[in-house]
DNA sequence: TACTGTGAAGCTATTCACAGCG
DNA sequence: CGCTGTGAATAGCTTCACAGTA
């Protein structure tokens, strides 16, 4: 059976950030020979509830079998068509610090459905050098390599004080899609979508709640009155 | 005036993931010798709606000022204090690949209310040496480290494969809260705190969402047929 | 029978719009 | 007056519970 191909209605956006979890247990099932999956099992694996997924995938449509489950390649695929994954997004990424550094790494090898085409910096350090066997060109020729290379997401990796000033020359070349790891709210017109990874929110919420279990509980405190750190 | 040190009633999820961004925008206003500042403001800042940000403030209790606004530095320590960042959490990060590493970096360096008390590898040619100023200990040691020195949060940047094996030896000591790098669900008991951060995650809903835009829009459709990468 | 897909209910979060206060 | 804090309205998300079906 071909799956329909239309830009079907719209998906709520809750649902698209989980297809994510659902398409890599999807996968794992896969490389372990498993052909059929019940939404149990499949929400087991993806860490949510069952009728959470039922009720997700109903958004892509009925690709489920009643009394059985659901066919773990073909909901794979379609959720991989879905995603936009069955082509190669150009990815370009800005500032080659360690973190830059680690997600070229990352992005070199482990990722379907992404191929980084630039690497971009300032410093002259880093530029020439070869990472992920791609050379990192000057930040300088950023509009150049963007047009020429059909890049389609940029990841920001600079610090926050360059941040806005890369993501603005992106989006002037039309780039619509960013993915910012600089501490810094960027803003961007109508259309371009940003989302944000930062890891100290991340250390803050759970300090926010690892605060509530202590208060809560004051047996299991941190053993003692903590050093002050440098500023 | 001294604030109220009330364990206080419960703050929403969606406020809580907030207040960090709140944090920032206000340490930068303080950077810029701003002392007071309204809603709208200080939301434009965030890069939210003006009242979300009162609605989310609310939560704290009453900080502001008709009239007038809130107190740059009174709201940054309300909200500091709030979300437990008056001390320095000990941390601990496993993994230090690339993106342990970087991880490492930042921590060690930027972030208050942290402070990175151990780092943990398995790998013998990693073990021993020294980053952002901690020498790398072997994960056999985890445990009795993690005791020691009081670890409260722990980062994970193993390899998905490790990821929960080391969770569970976490756990198992008393951690409560992990933030997970790794691109695997975490199974965890009652009472533990996950939080994860997927590169792959965000870029497959960015993928999504560009794939609606060129759908929409097929003048702006990357360049060329794209080429295939290595499996 | 054993499961999916979904109406309906319940819950959480956002937004509006303005009363109330400095 | 100008702004905060909040009741009320709205929108969105999750969960329940079961009708419907292979």
């Amino acid at each position: 059976v071909i799956a329909d191909p239309t830009p079907r209605q719209d998906i709520p956006d809750a649902t698209v950030a989980r297809l994510p979890q659902y398409l890599r247990a999807l996968r794992d099932l896969s490389d372990r020979g498993v052909a059929s999956v019940s939404s149990e099992e499949l929400a087991a694996a993806a860490g949510v509830r069952s009728a959470k997924l039922r009720r997700d995938l109903s958004h892509l449509g009925s690709y489920g079998v009643r009394g059985v489950g659901y066919g773990v390649e073909m909901l794979a695929q379609e959720i991989t068509r879905e995603l936009g994954l069955s082509q190669n997004w150009p990815v370009a990424i800005v500032g080659l610090g360690n973190l830059g550094h680690a997600l070229a790494a990352y992005l070199g090898l482990a990722t379907r459905g992404f191929q980084v085409v630039a690497l971009l910096d300032r410093d002259a350090e880093v530029i020439g050098q070869q990472i992920a066997g791609i050379v990192v060109a000057s930040v300088d020729d950023l509009e150049r390599i963007v047009t020429e290379r059909g890049v389609a997401i940029c990841v920001i990796a600079t610090p926050a004080a360059s941040a806005q000033k890369v993501c603005d020359r992106f989006v002037a070349v039309g780039v619509r899609s960013v993915l910012n790891f600089a501490p810094c709210v960027l803003s961007v017109p109508e259309g371009v979508d940003v989302r944000k990874v930062d890891l100290s929110t991340e250390l803050q919420i759970l300090a926010f709640h690892e605060q509530r279990k202590a208060l809560a509980d004051p047996e299991s405190l941190p053993l003692e009155p903590l050093l002050e750190v440098a500023p």
